[in-house]
DNA sequence: ATGTGATTGTTGATGTGTCATCTATCAAAG
DNA sequence: CTTTGATAGATGACACATCAACAATCACAT
């Protein structure tokens, strides 16, 4: 039986780029986190169901096809609207055509929550991120994500 | 009073690089934990904590020091080494010099996990992240996260 | 020596994410 | 019809992070 090969360890500029990886998401993102949650009183989570509901007709969406679209595991989404459902900001509805489903729709109070706080949340992200990067950088950062996001569509295909 | 003025909302560039940082990061992340579950059921936090560990003299390190390096809180540290310590992968020792004190050291079977989970780490690394980019991608990564980082230290002196 | 304040590290409560599992329903084939 | 397999969604157990409180110890001025 041959010995596993020699890995191929990072050389140092790949690890700059991947320290920087580790590093600059938690750090960024906690401070918008951390400004989301003082100025409007929501995670990050809630905002991000908040405003695709928000932009959907009706403000209401079938909880697959929002799991769906937010790429989140229909558990997450559950337990996730389980905790906002509890605090009133949206609510869950029985949908007539298949007995098996459920949609979720904001509420009044969810609505007022995610127009309140979408201005807010822009201005921290623009602080914290978008004002801080030069334009290149920002085109940098889309077109890392278009390669990430291929291969993962990819990869998925493979599995599926 | 005045009313808020209309925020500065995020141009098409500038939303294309923020949902790529917003979807990026997670996807790729995930699948590097998965990997790291799977090939060496560690955790990401585990691999942190052990692979520092790893490459100190004598394995071991003063807790708070730790913490420092690792810019975990205390709370978090503690809390991750007694699950570690529960797995028989460190263990906490008290120090002579102060009677607060405590280190954390690194089992024999800690040392193995590490050892053993090193190279398959860096494998799926490159296969999710590294070896996916361009040079020119890795270093802008690089340069992005030097400005982030610099921001955030200069940020952190004005609140201390 | 003693009181004051800072530091070290732990703990419990709470919110969150993942995984495996469960129920109910659907759709399609026999 | 009924069986069979897939799908929608919820749930419980667990790992993890954060926050506020806490005990023990230290350093140091009085």
């Amino acid at each position: 039986m041959t010995p596993a090969s020699e890995p191929r360890w990072l050389t140092e500029a790949e690890q700059d780029a991947w320290y920087a990886w580790r590093r600059m998401f938690p750090l960024v993102n906690a401070e918008i986190a951390r400004d989301l949650s003082q100025d409007s009183g929501l995670s990050e989570a809630d905002y991000d169901v908040l405003s695709v509901l928000g932009s959907t007709d009706g403000h209401r969406m079938r909880i697959s096809a929002l799991a769906e679209l937010m790429q989140w595991s229909r558990s997450r989404l559950s337990h996730q609207l389980t905790r906002m459902e509890q605090r009133g900001i949206v609510r869950r509805e029985d949908v007539a055509t298949d007995g098996r489903g459920a949609e979720v729709v904001l509420t009044g109070t969810g609505v007022a929550a995610i127009t309140d706080a979408a201005p807010l949340h822009v201005a921290s992200v623009r602080r914290h991120l978008v004002d801080v990067l030069t334009p290149q950088q920002l085109q940098a950062l889309a077109e890392i994500g278009e390669v990430l996001r291929h291969r993962f569509a990819a990869h998925r295909k493979g599995r599926d």
